[in-house]
DNA sequence: CCCCTGATGTATAATTGGTCACACAACGCG
DNA sequence: CGCGTTGTGTGACCAATTATACATCAGGGG
């Protein structure tokens, strides 16, 4: 039973596997690995390592092979809010020549992760030998932006209900229809609300047939009905 | 009278000049510069005009070279949200290779404006021939990207008055201690909010000596105590 | 099995900010 | 100068969310 659904998360899995193996290297030669591997330190991070912090010195870049990592930031009154989840293949750090600096963001192994680090010097020595690894680092990086714009307007235009089912939406693309390991909390750091308004609107969606709740646990039931309300 | 001031501000405007002058293509030599001008049009767009709404097809990169530029989208209900305020050496368009996708986003030229336009083809040949073009252009999509995020803590941490307390220092870096040619409009469409809110805390902020307004015109005084209220 | 902790459910007061409805002021153009 | 358009000031009302305070529940480890 249950065919097509599984057919369909399977699609996605396979999907997600694919995306997975993107290399920002893939291009180089053997020796240029090698030498690549000469310059940048591989390390491992468990589950729940919390391995950068605003209090961090220095011009790292992070690359991750392995594993999620989510950047958040803290404010003073100590609420979280979720800046983006990344997987492997992204590219993150204090990098002047990224424009980016990690300021108040701190970096956290949703997975066990494998990540390389390395320089400024490193990478900038790397773009200028190997253009298509620019190429690539662009596209991850164009990507963030996309993901931040859109976020920008959603909280900027929609109420909670659609924030969370836009968020609801964008779980179900990465985990098809059952979405594990988030608590209400989680969610709500990620559209930026409190964990009480996030359980009262997920009731709401229950009462409304749209899903299904467990512990730690969500089903989608209808992704029309959630388009809908992400609508506005 | 008021020298320390006027001082100040022409400081201000020469570091605006120097920042006007970063060119993307500033490493190449006469005959790839000659090369860059032949597969690029120049165009140029007065002030005031909407030069790419999202009904536009095809790839098509802009590189603005001079005057200033606006990214805005618009909700369903008619709501308008500026996502980002670009200077001359901004780069912006519907680029997979860039990830980027201006899905809702409308572009309106602040100023009178020159820019470069190019095809996804043409900026990948340039990137691979040229990775010092390619650093460059991930220096600006990276402090885009900063703003972003920056953006989203603000709107999602702070209240009305710390937000706008924030586009006021944002706008006094650029500007200098006045402020001129915003209508109270303007202002809420960047913080995401009403007018009428606008208008009700800028003279919230008038009572309270941080500022003075005339029509289209502010005048900031106290800029440690808006510090103090972008904080939250 | 029991207890502790993390996760979820619910209620309620206090506020913010959204939304509507106007009045008024300033500028600019004929 | 007069008039329309654009920008600003203000009040009333109300829906959505915040913020706070508990009650309950589920699972895992001792």
């Amino acid at each position: 039973m249950a065919t097509t659904a599984t057919l369909r998360r399977q699609q996605m899995l396979s999907k997600l596997r694919y995306l997975s193996e993107i290399d920002i290297f893939k291009d180089l030669s053997p020796e240029d690995m090698n030498w690549m591997e000469s310059i940048t330190t591989m390390t491992t991070c468990e589950k729940g390592r919390v391995f950068y912090t605003p209090d961090e010195s220095g011009e790292v870049l992070f690359l991750l092979k392995r594993g999620r990592v989510q950047l958040y930031r803290i404010s003073p009154e100590g609420k979280k809010l979720v800046i983006a989840t990344l997987g492997p293949g992204s590219i993150f750090g204090e990098m002047a020549i990224l424009g980016q600096g990690m300021y108040n963001t701190f970096a956290e192994a949703l997975e066990d992760c494998t990540l390389c680090v390395m320089s400024r010097r490193d990478l900038e020595r790397v773009l200028l030998n190997k253009p298509q690894v620019g190429l690539r680092i662009l596209e991850t990086l164009g990507q963030r932006l996309r993901e931040a714009e859109a976020r920008l307007e959603d909280i900027a235009f929609k109420n909670i209900p659609a924030r969370l089912a836009s968020l609801l939406l964008r779980l179900y693309e990465e985990h098809g229809p059952t979405i594990e390991g988030y608590t209400h909390q989680d969610l709500a750091e990620m559209i930026g609300t409190y964990r009480e308004t996030t359980t009262q609107i997920l009731n709401e969606f229950k009462r409304d047939g749209l899903l299904s709740i467990g512990r730690k646990r969500l089903e989608l039931h209808d992704l029309d009905g959630l388009r809908q309300i992400a609508e506005g």
